[in-house]
DNA sequence: CTGAAAGCGCTTACAG
DNA sequence: CTGAAAGCGCTTACAG
């Protein structure tokens, strides 16, 4: 840097004080500066390519338009990435710059990271998770504040969540519509918030269609694609369902591949819906997987929304943002055989 | 904010002046404070539980302690957040915290970002790419900067890029050694700096086992799966080729599908590598793809360091650094049949 | 050993 | 309409 120029350097060269170059180029509009002055002003900013020092200014100002991203991780997991462009995008158009730091879900890094960012005078934070859960937020945080893809247990910010719950009722409804009436859930193996939703949403889609819930249909498969494998075949086999709603695109890709080892054919002898619309894993199954969208975009662009509208003081009280779940139909859906 | 302690209040509750207090706590070693005035101040502060502003502190010394990372919509890209990831994690080892932006190769968008980020101070910038290519830098990033999966046509900073040569030589010298001498290529449509490399990668290994290269044996596939699904049924019927190696995963997924509509098994009936070990890709491809894993992690932590070095002044000079490549053995390889 | 002063580069009442 | 001054919260020679 070095020889960066100031404002005392436009000032001198238009020859005003610093603190007319200053009215004048943030076009303070109570302060009445003639319009020649103004003019000079401009031509030596432009001729020196002046631009405020932002540290100076923050300074100052005690604001800084910066905000701080929080990640569990979040930014280095394909599936969330969507959230993190999006925040940037609103930032960008806000005219805010993002810090981003991932702290791994580790307390004490979130901690540290917390205050750093408080040292840095950050207006604000998004606290990112990497699935939707309830969390306990780190201490200190102030409150310009708000939760992506997860919520605080009582309300205290604004926080969006995916509507896992419709979702689901969505890829059943779509099962249920093209005629099957056996159909399977391969849930998570973990007691998440997502698998609880998804486990309603399977329940109220059975329900409209009038089918009675079977626990038998209902297994939990571990991380891993053989997990899921060995469930789709049991189910076929034990329950004898002819459709398969996965907990999500990876669990269905297991499902697949347990379906093939039996010889069985989807969607020919087995339908199934998946859920997240990961992309590589979903459009690149074989066939093409039904899914549900999880709406990362849309949930990253909301919550930096409202972030910026509580760092300028019209935020609303402390919603629960639910974001709607696109199902989006391929090619791993038909009715059911015979 | 508001309430915030200052330094002033330290001193204040110690009873010194700011400026013993900064020399404290900043442990000035040629300032002699004796050890009693420092307990009191550390006391007060701690009591106080005062953290310095780190905008005042910045702007006294010239020297921000963060970065910026601005990126060609690397953060959205699943293969490449190991790479944020590995920045993320040395700048938090060194004190920094670290901007970002996506800039989607917009020149305009990244033009104004690196006029942003001066403005607001920062030490210094990682230009990363979304693949291995040549750039032009965005004018005025000053000193500071080192390209990450890029280089600049002229070396004029460190710059980290991945052996892709290499890893295509190891990736075809695996299907060499297994005695495979028919090996077809299915490289990138685009003209990249990487399809050129493994270009040069897979005919060095060919020589080296004394194969000759036969041009008909490399094929250029577009996006999309189909367009590699046809290229893999050509190269083996026309080409008669018993194994493949594929510009990437995604490719190798499309040659497993053409493949299969053949009726070929891949590895019995036809061998096939990929490249970049991508997640959920290669590991999820069926049987587990052998593949060559690009160094995102390495890379990123590289070029983070190699930053931190030119900030504290003891860059060397710039280097481009290429980084190694490893193979990755999963199940898509086996001797040639018959 | 410690304090007063200047200054980093801005913005914002306050005079005039 | 415009300038001098104070102040945001630090750090760093400089005195003493």
């Amino acid at each position: 840097m070095g020889q960066t120029v100031t404002i005392k350097d436009v000032a001198l060269r238009a020859g005003v004080s610093s603190a007319t170059v200053s009215l004048v180029l943030n076009n303070v509009a109570r302060a009445r500066v003639s319009v020649a002055t103004a003019e000079r002003v401009r031509a030596a900013a432009s001729e020196l390519a002046y631009a405020p020092n932002l540290l100076a200014r923050g300074l100052r100002r005690q604001r800084t338009n910066t905000i701080a991203v929080l990640s569990d991780e979040i930014a280095t997991t394909p599936l969330a990435s969507q959230m993190i462009g999006a925040i940037q995008d609103v930032a960008m158009r806000n005219g805010l710059l993002v810090f981003m730091v991932n702290t791994n879900g580790d307390p004490e890094t979130e901690r540290s990271a917390v205050a750093a960012f408080h040292q840095q005078q950050v207006d604000g934070f998004v606290y990112a998770c990497l699935y939707h859960r309830v969390v306990d937020l780190p201490p200190g945080m102030g409150t310009n504040v708000v939760v992506l893809d997860g919520r605080t247990r009582r309300p205290r910010f604004p926080a969006v969540v995916p509507d896992d719950r419709g979702g689901a009722r969505a890829a059943v409804t779509e099962l249920l519509a093209h005629g099957h009436r056996r159909i399977g859930f391969i849930n998570d193996y973990y007691a998440t918030v997502a698998a609880d939703l998804r486990l309603k949403g399977y329940r109220d889609a059975l329900r409209e269609f009038g089918v009675r819930f079977d626990r038998r249909c209902v297994v939990y498969a571990e991380p891993g694609l053989e997990s899921s494998a060995d469930a789709a075949a049991r189910l076929h086999e034990d329950a004898g369902v002819t459709a398969l709603f996965c907990f999500n695109d990876r669990v269905a890709v297991g499902a697949y591949r347990g379906l093939t080892r039996q010889g069985l054919a989807v969607p020919d002898d087995v339908s199934v819906v998946g859920f997240d619309d990961q992309e590589f894993v979903a459009d690149y199954a074989d066939p093409p997987l039904t899914t549900v969208a999880l709406p990362h975009y849309a949930m990253g662009q909301w919550a930096a929304r409202a972030l910026v509208e509580r760092i300028n003081g019209r935020g609303g009280p402390a919603e629960v943002r639910v974001m709607p779940c696109q199902l989006v139909r391929r090619a791993s859906v038909a009715r059911p055989a015979g």
